[in-house]
DNA sequence: GTGGTCTAGACCACA
DNA sequence: GTGGTCTAGACCACG
């Protein structure tokens, strides 16, 4: 038996991938300001230098599109937004098959489990 | 936008799900003596009082019996173990659901993804 | 005319073009051990938040590889290291044909004057 | 590893600099009339001291004539203004040259590179 | 001792 | 007001 505890990714990755999420599901349109570094500080309760580091992990990803002087906007190039939007399905999908392969599930398992859930649901 | 940071729940949840785990999947198989709360305190670097909350929770769920003076042993209801996995399995999928529903897919979707990405690799 | 003072660039990014050049040059070789990020701070009189700035840049470029506990080394990746050579090399070679042409030279000029200088002193 | 950081030259450096590079290029044509120091200090943001300083050293060069009572006009010595052309061609060649050398080009190298980099985009 | 993260507070350039 | 940079100092995990 192993014991890895602490999850505790960095603040700032976690910042970075909730905005990335509030981003490629819309609530950020493309081509719309994004709040300031320090607004958004204050709202997540962190130091403004961490928020920027955030944000600027969400410049490296082309999401976001910085005009020095007039703030961020959510970048106009809905095909990158949506690449963003497949990168993070596939990596929750990964994360899932990981735990679930952990359990003694192998993909195909998981993959039945998951469809026979949504004819649940349907 | 809302920021929810910092999940990290407490250290005995974490430490009684990777055991549970480690039960659900054979590596302590039914009827088998269970390390002493010491030695897990020790392996797992935790107080032992930790340990101890941490094993209580997996008396309650059946998983381990305590035989007063002779220590615990794993359950020799093997339906009670796979009834865990599969409520482990259920509650991992509907985490991953409830994730792949904040980037916008249903669990149709979602199920599709999965049993692509099933085919893909395999 | 155009006033555009101010090259200055940020310091992280001076320190991570000079360490980078210490790297191609084979000061420090593949493999080799890469000084502490404090030592490093002090060295270079600056704040160890910005040497640490810095080496994260050549991490991402790929030139640094960090053990955790066991400090830096340089990658052992001896064709990263090559490329990175030539990417230098091309960018100083733009940014002089640049500063030609703002002179008036055309590519062409500015090739035929370097040649000649290599006679010269060759 | 040397870290030389902060190569900052004085303003009025850069300012005669670029003032020259605009002389050699034409866009003050030989015997033409050239800005007052107070306009062109307003034009570049600066104190009308450091301006007065960068002429001076234009005169130095003898680019630019002082008419005692009718301000300053470009030499009409074209000669002059060729052989600083040339200079500062060279200037920059050395630089990038001593560049080229800290990555470990050599001189031919260097020329070789040039050249190449001048077909392509020919 | 190592690297990594975070906070607090400051300064700068831009418009 | 905006974003960007830098400093100073602290804490943590790892071995």
């Amino acid at each position: 038996m192993d014991f890895n505890l602490k999850d505790a990714r960095p603040i700032w990755q976690q910042l970075a991938e909730e905005m990335t999420t509030s981003i490629v599901t819309g609530e950020f349109p493309p081509g719309s300001r994004f709040p300031s570094v320090r607004d958004l500080a204050v709202q997540a309760g962190v130091n403004p230098n961490t928020m920027q580091r955030s944000l600027a992990r969400l410049e490296e990803t082309g999401l976001l599109i910085t005009e020095r002087t007039a703030g961020r906007s959510v970048t106009t190039d809905e095909a990158a937004i949506q690449a963003m939007r497949q990168q993070l399905a596939e990596s929750k999908l990964k994360e899932y098959l990981e735990e679930m392969k952990k359990l003694g599930f192998s993909a195909e398992e998981a993959a039945l489990l998951t469809a026979s859930y949504g004819k649940e649901t349907t």
